[in-house]
RNA sequence: CGGGGCGUAGCGCAGCCUGGUAGCGCACCUGCCUUGGGCGCAGGGGGUCGGGCGUUCAAAUCGCCCCGCCCCGACCA
């Protein structure tokens, strides 16, 4: 029995982690570029199946796609004070082309809400322009110091949303739209449950009035913010002078939001799902839902099997293992480790008895069924692991929530928790949204991740550091 | 940028302290054999030892400089 290269998730679940993405195929660290990743044919897929999810949600809510410039002249970053401060420490810059020195430099597009802001002026004259409702798929770069696979690199791949409108009502009505779209996408197709809420003033996005995230739990207890969703008010499109006139007559600047979800989704599913037996990933992502592994001695039995896992493939559009030289076992702990949902055994006893193997990857459960009912059994099985794995996720996080009335009840619950070590909790405390109190969180590395929209607990209170009032309690956590 | 670790075959590593023939496991190639959870046996190919300079009869090994990667912290989708 070879040892298994997966580090198990207690003994260092960052290892683990990584270990998962290697052996699972989904990336491998680029090397050759500081903090950059090769995402690779399995993990690209997961990608491409998360894009479709959302690319038709955002279409069916009167998107549009657009591809704007990779590059931004550095001054556009410097037209929203926020912004650029939030941003300047990790711009990657431009400074010499065509083997010249440039006079100005571009920036390599952190987020594009300045290049928007540009264009969105070029576009927008009147009300009826509005609302301008725009998506883009792209690339971005922000240098951070600490990388990991998919959670944060260099370089990232997500969407970007950007919409304009006529009045806040309508542009918070965006903001709150796409949250629920984003939650959605997460709950289920991800099999991944999300607090839903808004940041806190500190925590929101550089340059917005305020930022909504949904935040996951993972398997460590550490929080992972998913997606944000930004309520710009009117500081881009002053900023770009993005000015309209209404049908009064009257000029005004348009309203703005912005939201976007990135690769790090990816990492969000590996860390929610997959064990120490490597990736699990949930049947509604996983590029191939199904594999066949036929087993077979003689050339006879081979020739027997193999025709009929062929025509079963066929009929259940499972992917058929066909390479030569490896053991049936060896070929199970592959698929095992690229997180294929079912993997189907048929051997000579099984064409003989016209029965075959069906096996879930989340709990290892073989049942052996009349070939017959493969399709509907694969069918139910697919679906019936897709609710599993999400009522999981959702009881782990119920029972990683718990509630604190003190700063020191807050403190002693998460001062321990590292990435590494695990334990983390999401802690809900009554505190008042205020970057004081951010800053007393941040003491033990933990921070407010967001202030849920709806309050599942116990309503108001009085805030754990000042005793003012809050309405309710927000998620405090260790984050990654 | 601070602390720690590391760089030797595609991958994972030993060798370095105490200088003297470039090693092991996996993977790869050929053949035989096997196949219901990582088959086995035999044979084989593959290296400017991260780079540079120095010390020395002789450097993977000792010294100096440089480069890169990973982990941990401060910054972040």
């Amino acid at each position: 029995m070879a040892e298994s290269p997966i580090t198990p998730r207690d003994k260092d679940f960052a290892t683990w982690y990584q270990d998962v993405v290697l052996q699972g195929d989904m990336a491998e660290p680029a090397e050759i570029v500081k903090g950059c990743m090769v995402i690779k044919p399995n993990g690209y897929a997961v990608w491409e199946a998360l894009q479709r999810e959302l690319d038709t949600r955002f279409k069916a809510t009167g998107h549009q796609n657009i591809y704007l410039p990779l590059l931004i002249p550095q001054s556009f970053l410097q037209k929203e004070a926020e912004h650029v401060e939030g941003f300047a420490p990790e711009l990657a810059v431009v400074t010499v082309a065509g083997g010249k020195e440039l006079e100005e430099p571009y920036v390599i597009r952190p987020t594009s809400e300045t290049i928007v802001g540009h264009f969105f002026a070029r576009w927008i004259q009147s009300y009826r322009d509005l609302p301008l409702l725009m998506n883009q798929w792209a690339n971005v770069i922000r240098w951070e110091l600490r990388t990991r696979m998919f959670l944060r690199t260099t370089e990232f791949l997500w969407q970007e949303g950007h919409t304009a409108h006529a009045n806040h009502d309508e542009a918070l009505v965006e903001v709150l739209r796409i949250l629920d779209l984003y939650a959605e996408v997460a709950e289920d197709v991800m099999a991944m449950p999300v607090v839903k809420g808004a940041k806190s003033q500190s925590e929101k996005f550089a340059g917005a009035l305020r930022s909504y995230s949904i935040e996951a739990m993972m398997q460590n207890g550490l929080a992972l913010q998913a997606g944000t969703s930004h309520d710009l008010g009117q500081n881009f499109g002053k900023a770009f002078n993005v000015q309209f006139q209404t049908n009064e007559g009257r000029l005004d600047y348009v309203w703005q939001t912005s939201w976007g979800v990135s690769t790090r989704l990816i990492g969000g599913l590996i860390m929610t799902h997959s064990d120490d037996k490597g990736l699990v990933l949930p049947p509604k992502v996983a590029p191939r839902k199904a594999v066949i592994v036929p087993i077979f001695r003689k050339d006879e039995e081979r020739s027997v099997v193999m025709e009929k896992a062929s025509a079963l493939a066929a009929s259940l559009g499972a992917h058929l293992d066909t390479r030569e030289g490896l053991s049936p076992g060896a070929k199970f702990f592959h698929w095992e480790r690229q997180g294929v949902p079912v993997v189907f055994e048929i051997g000579p006893r099984d064409v003989a008895a016209g029965k075959m193997v069906i096996k879930r990857r989340d709990t290892g459960s073989k049942e052996i069924i009349p070939q017959e009912e493969a399709p509907s059994r694969l069918a139910s099985t697919l679906e019936a692991m897709q609710k599993d794995l999400y009522a999981r996720a959702q009881q782990r996080l119920q029972q990683n929530t718990v509630l604190a009335n003190s700063i020191g009840e807050v403190e002693e619950i998460l001062r321990d928790v590292s990435a590494e070590k695990g334990g983390g909790k999401f802690v809900m405390a009554h505190l008042k949204d205020d970057p004081a109190n951010d800053a007393r969180i941040k003491e033990f590395k933990a921070s407010v991740r967001n202030i849920p929209m709806t309050d599942s607990f116990d309503g108001p209170g009085k805030c754990i550091l000042t005793g003012e009032p809050v309405d309710r309690r927000v998620v405090i956590a260790k984050a990654y």
